[in-house]
DNA sequence: CTCTGAGTGTGCGATATCGCACCCACACAT
DNA sequence: ATGTGTGGGTGCGATATCGCACACTCAGAG
């Protein structure tokens, strides 16, 4: 009973659901659903992580955290990936703090059962590579963007890589919390707000943010948003995913 | 004679330095000592490599090159790493191009050797997941050093990176070449970099800059540079390499 | 129903960087 | 020794963003 929920929630993040019926049969005992709130920290800068995170509904902001309290993004991760990828890759820790974005639920696998299936060296494998190369070239992206684009053009790309990882056009977060993922002031990205919903993109409720006119804000964007989507596709789509294509 | 020359050369790249005598001793007849000239470019965005390079003497720049034309570096690759990371992490092309930055010798190695070292899972696999990682940190940390720092703090990182790629405090490169790196403007290096050498931190001479009083660099620059050498010592250094520590 | 505070809108001067223009000067080739 | 072109220095107005201040307003608590 709770192995068939448990199943339901796996297919609902893409990289469990890429996993072959065998693959998944075996990892499945291994994962269990924990419930995230807004702005829980699932790991501090160098802290050595316990488990990874595969999330189903909940965001996850990765978060650099400068000594004088300024912040910045460096990517964001949803039901399209996991968090922790330290693990696998031996470093153990990460110089950034991963803290839900928004509510909802993760999958959490122990940090041993992480490594013991890395190491086996088949496809769980292959797809924590290939998406640990997808969150490179977010990161990428992130830094190119950071400093040839104005603040208008990447709250759109934010807001977009955020609604990809939603299920719902609603986004619940202040202009507060936003400005410290972007690394701006919040007055920028009220004023970028505002100007979205002068043009009937997004409407800008307290603490809630509506996406009404998805293309627009694609065009809107910066070519950053595209070139990331892209990649993700291309690394994750079709013939990695059961689902995706 | 030719496969002791390039023994001696892999042991300059710490990568290959780190590998135990038996992994290295099957890895160097796989290995090609290559001559790379200034702005001569391995791979352009999207392109398959054929080849991964570990840089011995030269230094490769990961730059992304905007529709606009504009340009911006994510990543400082030297004799600590390697460059081609997307053979074995699955990918095959990244959306950055590899561009010579300071001329020298890597090791190239044909992506199918690569890959099947990697496959072996062992010693070589690690090191390259622990670089990977190491670069990735690189790449987060330009990231949030583009959102929130000036450019004359950004300038001092970038010349600590270079320098500690190279073997002389003689950096050759034009103040439009470090703007294309850093995405700013050629006066905005040029009025930094002035203000450097004034400061007695370097000099400044027509296509070169030489670092004078490194440890006053070192002060001058963000938190960014130390944060990601820290990085790199812990998971390259000591313990790792057999060099280092 | 009212109070309160978090979330938002707006204005203003300061600063960093940009884009452009132009001149200077050194290094190298002839 | 002299010309030529690349690389470097400088000035100026335009723009984006910052830091700060303050007023407004909605939503939930009492």
């Amino acid at each position: 009973m709770a192995t068939k929920m448990t199943q339901d929630l796996a297919r609902t993040n893409y990289l469990l659901d890429a996993l072959h019926d065998e693959d998944l049969r075996r990892i499945l005992p291994k994962l269990s659903p924990v419930k995230m709130e807004l702005g829980q920290v699932l790991y501090e800068s160098g802290e050595k992580l316990a488990h990874a995170y595969f999330p189903t509904t909940a965001i996850i902001s990765l978060l650099y955290i400068m000594e004088s309290g300024s912040t910045a993004e460096i990517g964001i991760i949803g039901n399209d990936g996991i968090v922790g990828v330290s693990l696998f890759m031996g470093g153990e820790t990460t110089t950034n703090r991963g803290i839900i974005q928004s509510a909802g639920c993760v999958l959490q696998m122990k940090e041993k059962d992480v490594k013991e299936e890395f190491k086996r060296g088949d496809r769980f494998q292959e797809l924590m590579l290939r998406y640990t190369q997808a969150l490179m070239t977010q990161i990428s992206q992130t830094a190119v963007c950071n400093r040839l684009h104005p603040i208008d053009q990447q709250l759109c790309r934010w807001l977009l890589l955020s609604h990809d990882r939603l299920h719902t056009d609603k986004l619940v977060m202040t202009h507060d919390l936003i400005s410290n993922m972007l690394g701006v002031r919040r007055e920028g990205v009220t004023l970028a707000a505002t100007k979205l919903a002068a043009r009937k993109l997004i409407t800008n409720k307290r603490g809630t943010i509506t996406v009404i006119d998805r293309q627009a804000l694609e065009v809107a964007a910066c070519e950053c948003y595209q070139v990331v989507n892209t990649e993700y596709n291309r690394l994750l789509g079709r013939g990695m995913s059961r689902t995706f294509g």
